[in-house]
DNA sequence: CTTTTTGCAAATGATTTGCATTAAC
DNA sequence: GTTAATGCAAATCATTTGCAAAAAG
């Protein structure tokens, strides 16, 4: 998967991608510091700027996506290229995946200014997750 | 506006709002500093901490709305209420208006958790604006 | 005259930068 | 052996916090 991209096989980069796909599974959007204090579980010893450099380096080879939101620090994922949204608690601020029956939003049919150009659309749902929505 | 809101009338306020309906009229969307800079221009002495003070008990308020970017400070504008979104150009950043037909993008059949609400969408539209798009 | 707002300083927190050391190829 | 990645320290930038002074109602 790294070395397709033309990137080098490392320790920090397979335990940082490791952690990930485990989050994946989980649901989970890891913040660069809860993917320092995983990874570390994994390797012992770690900088949090060799992460820095790690989801840098995948976010643009397209490993990884970076997903960021107002109110918390940048989070990271391996679900890349599929083009689904997210769903933000405004009560405890947990981040859920949004799968969409139309993912190319271009049934918002927006009113670009003339000429200008849409390469991707990213979409916010800001409300209740479930456990806060029921207890509301 | 602002005493209809409860709020007090204030030198500082009236000169943010004063700045942010003017940058509204030329589709600008400032950041804090750009905030700060312009409304030195009509009060002469103010402090950035007044600004993000002002700019905060505004959005509370709901009179202005705060729009947070990936790689760039927050903005600020007077248009609230009516759920527009945003162009963002990926070469200069330039940030513009997107009015869409169909504003509530309740089209894009998101798959929620189940029991878990929505209270507003944000959509950003990832592109070229219309001059970079034409240099391309 | 009471409460909110302002101004200043200092703290915080995420992220970036520079450079020597280390590891991958 | 070259080149790229890592680790560490220091810098940067946006934003928040605490508190005394000033202004609004």
């Amino acid at each position: 998967m790294l070395r397709s991209r033309g990137m080098r096989v490392t320790q920090p980069r397979l335990a940082v991608v490791a952690v990930l796909e485990r989050a994946r599974l989980a649901g989970d959007h890891l913040t660069v510091a809860e993917v320092v204090e995983r990874t570390r579980e994994i390797l012992g010893r770690l900088s949090t700027q060799t992460v820095y450099d790690c989801l840098l380096a995948m976010s643009d080879a397209g490993v990884v996506r970076r997903v960021d939101l107002p109110g918390s620090p940048a989070r990271f994922e391996t679900r890349v290229g599929d083009g689904h949204h997210h769903h933000v608690c405004q009560q405890c601020g947990a981040v859920h995946n949004v799968d969409c029956s139309n993912p190319a939003a271009d049934c918002l049919e927006p009113q670009l200014p003339t000429g200008a150009t849409i390469d991707f659309t990213e979409v916010v749902y800001w409300g209740l997750c479930t456990r806060c929505a029921r207890r509301a």
